[in-house]
DNA sequence: CTTTGGTTAATAGTAATACTATCATATACG
DNA sequence: CGTATATGATAGTATTACTATTAACCAAAG
């Protein structure tokens, strides 16, 4: 694949002024990656991320209301270039048992930069992704975020996963609920894998994303063939 | 079953004083759930709880380090609560299939106060698992945390379900990330249920959490037996 | 060439949070 | 009775998550 760049239309409540249009913009989504995914969302401020691309907090609130409506931004565009990558990589399929394949393996993979934002280090959005996703929606607003489209490309995801397994087995009862579970544990497993290691057969050491790939393409098919 | 009451030991690493020996522990525990479940973990201060316990915030910090160590100990106690649970209904029982059956009915269902804590309402424990679990892993001190001892529980009730999918089939290679891929879904999906409809088929409005139970029982039988 | 609109920097300030420290009082226990 | 322990009362601090104001800069429009 060659090495093309992405510019997204974002849901417009994800930021106060589109980052991407700006250099500060820019500076403020690709080192608040960086920054993220080296010290964490709970120890990450705007005051440090301000003097690391030497401006001010002020400026930064007039990209973002707050940081936790940056870390939404950031896992929505995770997100939209995961389904974009769903969709170049199931493009021209036809055997839904394919498709289902080739979007398993972009949504457990490691990033890699072949579709890529201009300002973003994917690896570093990833490591986000992976530590700090559920975080977007464990919250009290999740029902008003929600409301104003913040989840829209996760669950947008999650039904087109969902619309595959219907193909495949158009009587599956829980194909919306088993695409949300193997989403989730594109992270989950690969966290427990570092962490938790007890958690899970997956090792760290080995190749988690293909583990983590095989284990999901195991519980899947099962699935999907036995009510067939 | 019987009313009975439960005390439990736990990792002392999980509290600086054990609040089961004390009548302000007692009174930090019980309304501190109360709180958390209703106001959300963010919200919650122990200056809120002090006011609500008639206490002092320097008296809850002589039980607690921090709120972060409150929820821990709180989880804890709800996944040592549901342990005990699963012993109790697969003791005698032989068939592993009827146990993991037995097993799954206890991580799914609706809390019951049953077998009970004395001051613990229940219902709201279990509110604060389904909206707060992830978040006492989902941290910078993770390995801390994990090596002291504070995820005992959770990884206890991890290991006796795989174990228990091991005596049906042994051959079965991924039952650590299965088993922990559910006790997972068995919070999330409900989460999704309330919040993020169209992640899951499961439906607030019915009996989520008999349903949750269906969705994985199939996810599992059909796991197990494929590779049998 | 000047006005204007828009963007950012600089600075200051605030309420709340997450603690820590100190001291006095109550109570319990041996 | 003396002493350890638990709690309460009070005060204080550094940091966080913002908000407000003003001034400087720059590009395009008139």
């Amino acid at each position: 694949m060659t090495a093309i760049q992405l510019r997204l239309d974002l849901n417009k409540n994800l930021f106060l002024r589109d980052p991407q249009n700006t250099e500060l913009g820019k500076r403020i989504v690709g080192e608040g990656t960086q920054l993220i995914s080296e010290i964490g969302f709970e120890g990450f401020t705007f005051k440090k991320l301000s003097e690391r691309i030497s401006s001010t907090e002020a400026s930064i609130y007039r990209y973002f209301e707050n940081k936790h409506r940056l870390l939404v931004y950031l896992i929505a565009r995770y997100w939209a270039w995961i389904e974009f990558k769903i969709d170049y990589e199931t493009n021209n399929l036809i055997v839904p048992q394919e498709k289902l394949e080739a979007a398993l393996r972009v949504i457990t993979h490691r990033a890699q930069a072949d579709i890529t934002f201009p300002e973003i280090d994917e690896g570093a959005l990833q490591k986000i992704v992976i530590a700090e996703t559920d975080k977007i929606y464990l919250t009290k607003q999740v029902d008003q975020d929600n409301q104003v489209g913040l989840f829209k490309g996760y669950k947008s995801i999650c039904k087109k996963i969902s619309d595959i397994m219907l193909e495949i087995n158009p009587g599956f009862k829980y194909s919306r609920a088993l695409s949300s579970t193997l989403l989730e544990a594109s992270h989950q497993q690969i966290f427990f894998s570092q962490h938790l290691k007890s958690l899970t057969e997956i090792d760290a050491n080995g190749d988690p994303f293909q583990q983590n790939y095989e284990f999901m393409k195991t519980l899947l098919s099962n699935a999907l063939n036995a009510e067939a």
